[in-house]
RNA sequence: GGGUGCUUAGCUCAGUUGGUAGAGCGUCGCCUUUACACGGCGAAUGUCGGGGGUUCGAGCCCCUCAGCACCCACCA
């Protein structure tokens, strides 16, 4: 092995190789276990979210794998409508055209050009993340298959009435000039203005002062509403109005949705414009007066001198002409909340249009029904009750969208204006000609479907709906979305609801649902903040100028580039170092707590980076040791005899630590803790076989002893090629790496660690003798640890141990353990005081009964041996009236379980113990001044 | 206006049925000990947001207040 750990040097090796072994691919025939990735839009890149969760699906792919299953873990992407024809449309722009200069199959074929160039970049940032993904099942949205699969499910869902087209209300985005759903409309609170507006009457003198925060609809108002018990103005009610402008005359109505406490207590109505006026024109059977173009600009409706006006403009020029006319009573400023598209930014106009809409009512009761049986299960759980609450109040879901790019409709009109809905235009013109007798010409539908749509059927277009396949039948139901809370409603909630119609089975078992990635100042993760990351940036490492670079073009709002700039080389003034994959796959799991928001920081994965380091040298060392001849080991002059040293119970105590360990992994997998995991593994990795079990063996690697040394071996190998399976989920790369060395010398075969067993805790049981005993010892070594480490002294300075009022099975322990102790603690020589024989001046550390003594004589300064008695005692004492008190409450002792109550007696003698030979040494010491 | 979640060591976060507060990073000592200085050994650090309650016992349960975050909603 290499001395240095270089991830960047082993792991694209590695990933080629499994891709070409085929490992990814279902193998078994056994059980099933299936993840569909929640497919990235296509021409994007993968962020942190993304790789925070291909890290977590693959490690529970993996483990699964290992554990024997059939995995398969679905690959693919998304088209993206919306997002994806605005960025064709941004080049398009770029080279000085519009959409609409091209035909709509020349853009299209332009979409798909840039797909097949950008869709690399994601597969090749999953295959640098480590995902396992079965690449020959790779899917598209707008593939044939997905396609066919997208026609069948519209189709079916039209023939079963959940489908129909409507004429409403629709939120408008006039930038893009489409329909969008309510979920991609974002409404935030901005400052704005309400203007109060005088409307003359029309049949006598007077005015009504209505108020209002969109002064330029008031051209396609309808009608002027009160509330019918506003006795102020129930003696207009019926009356009618002038509308300035327009020179028309509107009603007073009366509705009890106005508030009276709210502006003048009148209200404008304009059912075309706004969707509380609509409903409200509902009830009075008003007429919609549409005032706006698509572009939502004042149309023919609007008086020729203001036509053509966006419709900001046009607010302002209508308030001008009201102010001249002496119509604004009053302008104040008022905070309202405005609605904008998710993707544009647009101020989204409610607008009249006929869409395709999905009748979503006995969809959702059937979704509720399912996570409320358990049939779908949130992780955490109290998602459900955020899933609940939306299902609840769904609103039929427009599905049309005024786009290019995307499924067409599959909806074809003859020119009465008839429809007929079809799989296939053929199917549709037969279908025409059975209506009409005749031949006649239809046209389809010009628009496309919610990328959403298609993204509901995922988890089985993927897998060959609507033919019946093996892989559905194997594969459906899937064990586990993985996903962010974020798309609960545009996603998960629609999944749900299409398996249950298509499938007739939840999509799903599990859903773990994970927060969002921010970066280290909790800030949302942007392009506008300059502030995302590029996973690969963390895994390859980037130099500043490459990184100002990247993070500065390409914005959508140029003029940022320079606060970008400023707070990258604020951020990380040297660049990003490489850290590797496995480092960052680590520190995901290590941050998948349950909580809503993960602070991602850089900090965590240098440390995880040098956990990798500490398991490569780690590794280093145990085949360096085990390749050494077995028999004849060599005695260097080890400083104190190893002869007599037990090897059995360290071996025995790190095989039962590394059995618990396994354990607390499994439980951690099954909980979906993956930080659990990750600090199980870190704490015996690190903590117990690092640091404990390696520096034990080392001596006895040497020893005269070929049985205990070989004994060591074994435990060794073994004990690391285990470990090296249980870290696979989670690091897979580096763990390879070593496997491949390992496991031959631990007498395990196979081809891959990616294909190997999942570790076993059974075969590491629990010893709990093993483990009482290496506890004592881990004791008395730190005992005497504390007093070099407190009295600086020097690590090559072996000091002399004195041990005092030993029992019988102290000296015992010290004996089996002499050889050990000496190692460990850097002891030159042991030796029990006899009773009587008076003790050197000395520092003290307890061990139960036992008290172990390094003398000072040249080491240590009786001032600072006292001081540091002192403070022990300090707490021995707090720790003992804790206790105390504790006891001499009867309602305690009475009301607490008999366990409880036991345990702190215990604790009581032991602290007493120790604090009567605390304070016997503290006078000891004092004796010396 | 409703709803949800959060507040624990300097920082980022764990804390599973109430039973002596933990980790990583950072800080401070000592150490070039032959796997690793991306290291070893040792140390320091918390009125668990405030107040009240239940209980023998509360970081954990209940009430309340404060701050923060997010989600939903048609008050013009």
């Amino acid at each position: 092995m290499d001395k240095d750990y270089s991830p960047a040097e082993i792991e694209q090796r590695l990933y080629q190789r499994w891709e070409a072994a085929g490992y990814f691919a279902p193998r078994n025939a056994g059980t099933s276990y299936c993840i569909m990735i929640p497919p990235p839009n296509v021409t994007g890149t993968l962020h942190m979210g993304h790789a925070f969760q291909d890290t977590v699906m693959d490690a529970l792919t993996r483990r699964q794998r290992m554990r024997g299953a059939a995995t398969l873990w679905q690959p693919g992407m998304d088209h993206a409508g919306i997002a994806t024809q605005m960025v064709v449309e941004r080049i398009l722009n770029a080279e000085g055209r519009r959409r609409t200069d091209l035909t709509r199959e020349a853009f299209v074929e332009r979409v798909w050009a840039w797909k097949e160039q950008s869709g690399g970049t994601i597969s090749r940032q999953l295959r640098r993340l480590g995902a396992s993904v079965d690449w020959s099942r790779e899917r598209f949205t707008l593939d044939p298959g997905l396609s066919q699969a997208v026609m069948e499910a519209f189709v079916r869902l039209h023939e079963q009435g959940l489908i129909y087209r409507g004429e409403r209300l629709v939120n408008w985005d006039p930038v893009l000039r489409t329909a969008l759903s309510d979920l991609e409309v974002l409404s935030e609170e901005e400052a704005g203005q309400l203007w109060y507006l005088r409307y003359p009457l029309s049949d006598g003198d007077g005015h009504v002062v209505v108020a209002t925060t969109r002064p330029e609809t008031m051209l396609g108002d309808a009608a002027v509403a009160v509330n019918p018990d506003d006795l102020r103005y129930r003696h207009l009610i019926g009356r009618r109005v002038r509308l300035p402008l327009a020179e028309r005359t509107i009603p007073i109505i009366a509705d009890s949705y106005v508030d009276p406490a709210f502006g003048t207590g009148c209200l404008k109505i304009t059912p075309a414009h706004d969707f509380n006026d609509y409903a409200i024109g509902q009830r009075h059977a008003l007429p919609l007066i549409n005032i706006f173009t698509p572009e939502a600009r004042l149309n023919e409706r609007a008086p020729a001198r203001l036509r053509g006006l966006d419709r900001f403009e046009a607010r302002q020029r209508i308030v001008e002409e009201l102010s001249l006319a002496n119509l604004v009573e009053r302008i104040e400023p008022h905070k309202l909340m405005t609605p904008r598209g998710d993707r544009t930014g647009a101020v989204i106009e409610p607008y009249l249009t006929k869409q395709w809409y999905v009748k979503v009512g006995p969809l959702a009761a059937e979704a509720i029904a399912a996570v409320e049986s358990g049939r779908v299960r949130f992780i955490p759980e109290n998602w459900d009750k955020e899933f609940f609450r939306w299902m609840r109040n769904i609103q039929d879901w427009c599905i049309s969208r005024q786009l290019w790019w995307g499924h067409r409709i599959p909806a074809w009109y003859d020119e009465h204006g008839n429809i007929f809905v079809a799989r296939t235009e053929d199917a549709a013109r037969s279908a025409a000609r059975s209506h009409h007798g005749v031949d006649v010409p239809l046209r389809q539908d010009e628009d496309v479907l919610d990328t959403w749509f298609s993204s509901g059927l995922w988890p089985f277009s993927t897998l060959g709906w609507p033919a019946k396949t093996a892989e559905l039948a194997r594969f459906y139901p899937t064990n586990v979305l993985v996903t962010g809370f974020d798309i609960i409603f545009f996603w998960v909630a629609r999944m749900i609801m299409l398996g249950l119609k298509f499938m007739g089975d939840v999509p799903f078992r599990e859903v773990y649902v994970h927060g969002l990635v921010r970066d280290a100042e909790d800030q949302k993760m942007s392009k506008s903040k300059g502030n995302v990351i590029d996973p690969l940036d963390i895994i390859d490492g980037i130099e500043l100028p490459a990184l100002l670079t990247k993070r500065t073009t390409g914005l959508l709002q140029p003029h940022l580039a320079a606060s970008v700039e400023k707070a990258t080389r604020k951020q990380y003034p040297e660049g990003i170092p490489a850290y590797g994959t496995d480092a960052l796959r680590f520190t995901f799991a290590s941050l998948a707590t349950q909580s809503h928001d993960i602070r991602f920081d850089l900090a965590r994965v240098g440390g995880n980076r040098n956990f990798c380091n500490k398991i490569w040298n780690a590794a280093r060392f145990v085949l360096l040791r085990a390749a050494e001849p077995s028999e004849g080991a060599t005695g260097r002059d080890a400083p104190a005899p190893p002869a007599g040293v037990p090897p059995l119970v360290a071996d025995r105590w790190i095989r039962s630590r590394l059995g618990a360990t396994i354990q607390a992994v499994d439980t951690a997998f099954n909980d979906y803790r993956f930080d659990f995991a990750a600090s199980a593994l870190y704490e015996f990795t690190w903590h117990e076989f690092c640091d404990w079990y390696l520096e034990i063996v080392k001596p006895v690697l040497q020893s005269q002893d070929p049985a205990a040394a070989r004994a060591a071996r074994t435990t060794l190998l073994q004990v690391l090629e285990t470990l090296l399976r249980l870290l696979h989920p989670l690091m897979p790369f580096i763990t390879e790496e070593i496997w491949q060395r390992v496991a031959p010398l631990a007498g395990v075969a196979g081809d891959s660690i990616v294909i190997a067993a999942w570790p076993n805790a059974a075969d590491f049981p629990s010893d709990a003798a093993a483990e009482r005993e290496m506890q004592w010892v881990v004791q008395a070594v730190l005992g005497i640890r504390q007093i070099r480490g407190e009295m600086d002294i020097a690590s090559s300075r072996r000091v002399p141990l004195l041990l005092q009022h030993a029992s019988a099975p102290d000296l015992r322990l010290v004996e089996r353990h002499q050889g050990l102790l000496s190692h460990l603690a850097g002891l030159a020589s042991v030796r029990a005081l006899p009773e009587g024989e008076a003790a050197p001046p000395a520092a003290a550390a307890m061990v139960g009964e036992l008290t172990l003594l390094v003398p000072m004589a040249g080491l240590i300064e009786p001032a600072s041996e006292l001081k540091r008695l002192e403070r022990r005692l300090q707490k021995i004492e707090q720790e003992l009236s804790r206790s105390r008190g504790m006891l001499a409450n009867d309602h305690f002792v009475h009301n607490a379980p008999a366990e409880v109550v036991t345990l702190e007696r215990q604790r009581l003698a032991e602290r007493e113990r120790e604090r009567h030979g605390v304070t016997r040494h503290i006078e000891q010491v004092r004796a010396l001044r």
